[in-house]
DNA sequence: CGCACCTTTGAATGAGATCAAAGATGGTGG
DNA sequence: CCACCATCTTTGATCTCATTCAAAGGTGCG
């Protein structure tokens, strides 16, 4: 079963006490499993409860009225989702399962014991919580403003980016469990577009693809027609003394 | 001068306890005035300060290497700005004035005194800041799914939501100190293609417009079109105890 | 009063959507 | 183990919404 998820994701920042490492144990202990295209979270639901990703990936979406959906973000290993439970009491969003995945639960009144004892962790949880914001306006601007060309490219150099977090530096190729509708419904555009978008990379000798596989040929290039930027790393010499 | 405009903010929400009254004036102390135009944080500058909106009107915004520009989000009185830099040490966005405004400063490591003397507004603070990051999301679908004509529509219902928690909910009439390349690079179309947009939802008799002061006429259909989701109560019965 | 900036309108262009249909892939049950 | 069916990918043709380019009015501030 191992640790907890989230409290490796946290050790990347700092290093965790003892009674930090043990309660962020106890916010997993519950494990549960979701088949792949599962609804874990469904929009304007009642949701109850907060999920740490132990394995596998989700993303976060808002169907619109006229039956289009606009995928918001990705979910890896040691994401906490879930979070606008904190402030909504249905859930403004719904989670799917992309792959078959591993949550642990909590609740809210977890959050709110983890916030009377543990400073440090709560203010790094918020810490992580404007790191996402920051992605998610990085996503805007993409889609505000860049081509659909850029919108693909940049959203293969999350990918890459955040995998390297959980995998190790090195990688050049992995695997993108997704359709080019659910690509397309994270860019903003349609499945046949992101289709010749994508040809269009690996045509230009920048990107390699074989099923679900890509492998960056010109990582460079990539990250310069997609116009990103790294947000990984996050500062921690601010937050208040482990308890 | 007045007291906390955070205080202000978070007591819609919850009864503030004295010590807590007291710790966020003292995040206040300082006040600073911008002009109109004026860049409070600049890309990529190393920030040093977070700011609670006093008055005014600023917004946040990235800049792609083409020139063109991605705002993301709008603030208001009681907004905090600048929290990537509880993330980050170089500021991912700018934060430029849109009115003349006073905002008050603080550093990060008043936020990790709060967060270790003060359990429940640190909760509130993750709590809003899930909050904006929800409304973000928002964003997002509205400018990855929905046209130009929504996009505006969108826009002009999030300001009379924001307005009416500040100013009462009455309102059916306000000041938008916008040029119409702002609302452009909010929405991620030109100056003059808003331009269209504007006139058509005067012509069909949903808003009227004088100078930058917009009236709604048809209230339901704007937001019916804007396919608009209001965001602004938020849920606190679950945060730990005040101190 | 004059200049800079903003708004408005028109005409031409283009990026991405839509519609349609032919291959490829893969999971399921027989 | 393999055949079948649903789903996904790929490609082509056409259409449309928003951009671009251009230029004529407004507005307000110094």
């Amino acid at each position: 079963m191992g640790g907890s998820r989230l409290a490796e994701r946290l050790s990347h920042h700092v290093a965790l006490s003892r009674q930090e490492q043990d309660a962020l144990d106890r916010l997993e202990e519950q494990e549960r499993l979701f088949r792949r295209g599962a609804i874990v979270i469904s929009e304007n639901d009642g949701a109850r409860e907060l999920f740490v990703v132990r394995s596998g990936w989700l993303h976060s979406s808002l169907n619109l009225g006229d039956g289009s959906r606009q995928i918001m973000r990705f979910h890896f290993q040691g994401d906490i989702i879930g979070l606008p439970l904190l402030a909504f009491s249905e859930s403004p969003e719904s989670i799917t399962a992309v792959t078959d995945v591993a949550l642990a639960s909590f609740t809210r009144e977890r959050v709110a014991e983890l916030f009377d004892r543990h400073p440090r962790l709560s203010a790094l949880i918020l810490a992580l919580s404007v790191a996402d914001r920051v992605s998610l306006a990085d996503r805007i601007a993409s889609i505000g403003r860049t081509s659909a060309r850029a919108r693909i490219a940049s959203l293969i150099c999350e990918f890459f980016s955040r995998a390297r977090i959980l995998h190790g530096a090195g990688a050049d190729a992995m695997q993108i469990p997704l359709t080019q509708e659910e690509i397309g419904d994270a860019t903003g555009l349609t499945a046949v577009h992101v289709n010749r978008m994508m040809r269009g990379l690996a045509d230009d000798g920048i990107i390699e693809r074989s099923g679900h596989n890509v492998r960056l040929l010109d990582e460079r290039r990539l990250i310069s027609e997609a116009n990103f930027t790294d947000r990984t790393g996050i500062e921690t010499d601010w937050l208040p003394a482990p308890r």
